[in-house]
DNA sequence: CCGCATCGATACCCGCGAGGTATCGATGCC
DNA sequence: GGCATCGATACCTCGCGGGTATCGATGCGG
């Protein structure tokens, strides 16, 4: 099976259109049902019911999407990885480090300076991204290493060390009823009129439905906080960067959340191998 | 990338001899010459160093290798696991366990008959492999789902539902001195003169080096211990298939060996659902 | 009920590139 | 210095990927 088969597959098992696949590929759709057809062949399986009304994706077909979405991930992680292997100085090849923007700054900024300091270190850029792609920019080769939070972010396919655990406070406006409790719970913030949980974008960039406000990341968020509009629960390293006007609140009945450092389970590289060793004993 | 350039590349990194890959890869030597420098020319990057004496990896190429390998595991397991999808009937398509052989018996008999139980139930095949080898098998697609043993077997890139937990005993031959103790101690067993712990194969199929017998399975491994030759330290649940003449001892101070469920991190079938949640609430 | 628009499949052609053979050029060895 | 080894180069061929034109099925509006 070849990676362009393969693309050519997922284009149109996405789409569940031959034209419209074919344009994203940037061919015509002709060579794109032929293509499709052979892999069909090859395989010995069915993957798509067509008609020239409607396709669908078989029960094979679906398996293959998935299965093919990280097949070439994977790719494109060889690729990548060994485009930046080759530009950075034998030994000390660079690495990127990717976290959500806005959490475990003071974290982060202690990492980096730890591992600054070690003999040999790398250079590590550092990558923020939105809520949720973390797991993808490891997978495809677009970053090394990523901080995550459980239970929030998913660990799954990755080698993870465990970093710190804290509890979560809510961040209120000033002068708001509940921020000068000692602490609140889940009941009274979700029971707060008109101060709903803003709703975060899923991973393929659409916004759940209900109440709140849509928010792409936390400067939207803590202004939006700041306007009354909305509350927000969050991990306590947060305090650390908030605004002037905002005021948190420690939350008795939270979920901790656990940072941790995670990277793909093979790669085996020096550099990394160096930064995880620090991070783990910050 | 396309995987055939990936496949001739890995075949060229591992052989470290361009006519001997291109011997394995069934092709000529110049086109596999050709076809790593054109891979080299769309990288843009130095993969090998070659006289016409040697063949040596580069930084970038020792990535392209690893990434490779993976990314060429993660296409043949696209492959296989469509192909399996598509001849089981819709809807319980069959899944693979996989597993050392000797190991959690018990354990795999009672999952087996609590699933098969379940309404809806998919086909298991059980495949029994080496040591170390579970995780290529699911990473590949030869298998869906494995019980694997911490701390022995890497959990990396998967994920995982911790099903139980046991203590170790040493197995030695009846008559033993030792063989009366109620428990005994790690140091006590590796200071005993002529009982040298075993030598299991590592993933490549190679031994360490030392004293102590090569053993390949279970079986090989009881019968030294009933000769004299060997010992071995395993978990409780060995136990259940001891051969006559040999004796089971608690080891008091060794690790406690917990048995997982664990499958690739992407897959997401209804009757690999059923199977992980059938186990956890063995 | 018929004309029409939509959409995937088919027919046919062209050019690139993958694979083959023959040979060269460098290099280590006897 | 002759020779064997081994990767690179030259050159040819043919299969296949990609293009255009068109067909055939199907759902829809008048």
């Amino acid at each position: 099976m070849e990676t362009r088969e393969l693309r050519y597959f997922v284009a149109v098992a996405e789409e569940l259109h031959f034209g419209r696949a074919a344009q994203r590929l940037g061919i015509a759709q002709p060579p794109l049902s032929r293509a499709v057809a052979q892999l069909e062949r090859r395989l010995g399986v069915t993957l798509l019911e067509r008609t020239s009304r409607s396709v669908v994706l078989t029960e094979a077909g679906s398996v293959l999407l998935a299965e093919g979405r990280a097949a070439l991930d994977a790719v494109d992680a060889a690729d990548r990885r060994t485009r930046r292997a080759a530009l950075s100085v034998t030994g000390s090849s660079g690495l990127v480090l990717v976290t959500k923007a806005g959490a475990s700054g003071e974290l982060l900024a202690k990492l980096l300076d730890a591992y600054a300091a070690e003999p040999g270190a790398a250079t590590v850029d550092v990558l923020l991204c939105g809520i949720g792609e973390q797991e993808r920019m490891l997978r495809d080769g677009r970053a090394d290493v990523a901080l995550l939070h459980l239970p929030f972010d998913s660990t799954a396919g990755l080698d993870t060390e465990e970093l710190c655990t804290e509890g979560q406070v809510v961040v209120l406006p000033a002068g708001h009823p509940l921020s000068t409790r000692s602490q609140v719970t889940l009941a009274e913030i979700t029971a707060l009129p008109g101060l709903p949980e803003p709703r975060r974008p899923r991973p393929d960039g659409t916004f759940p439905d209900g109440p709140g406000p849509q928010v792409r990341d936390s400067a939207q968020l803590y202004q939006l906080i700041a306007l009354g509009r909305a509350s927000a629960v969050l991990p306590e390293s947060s305090r650390a960067q908030l605004n002037p006007g905002l005021v948190v609140v420690p939350v008795s009945d939270a979920p901790a959340v656990t940072t941790v450092i995670a990277w793909p389970p093979h790669s085996r590289s020096r550099a990394l191998a160096g930064l995880v060793r620090t991070a783990t004993r910050l």
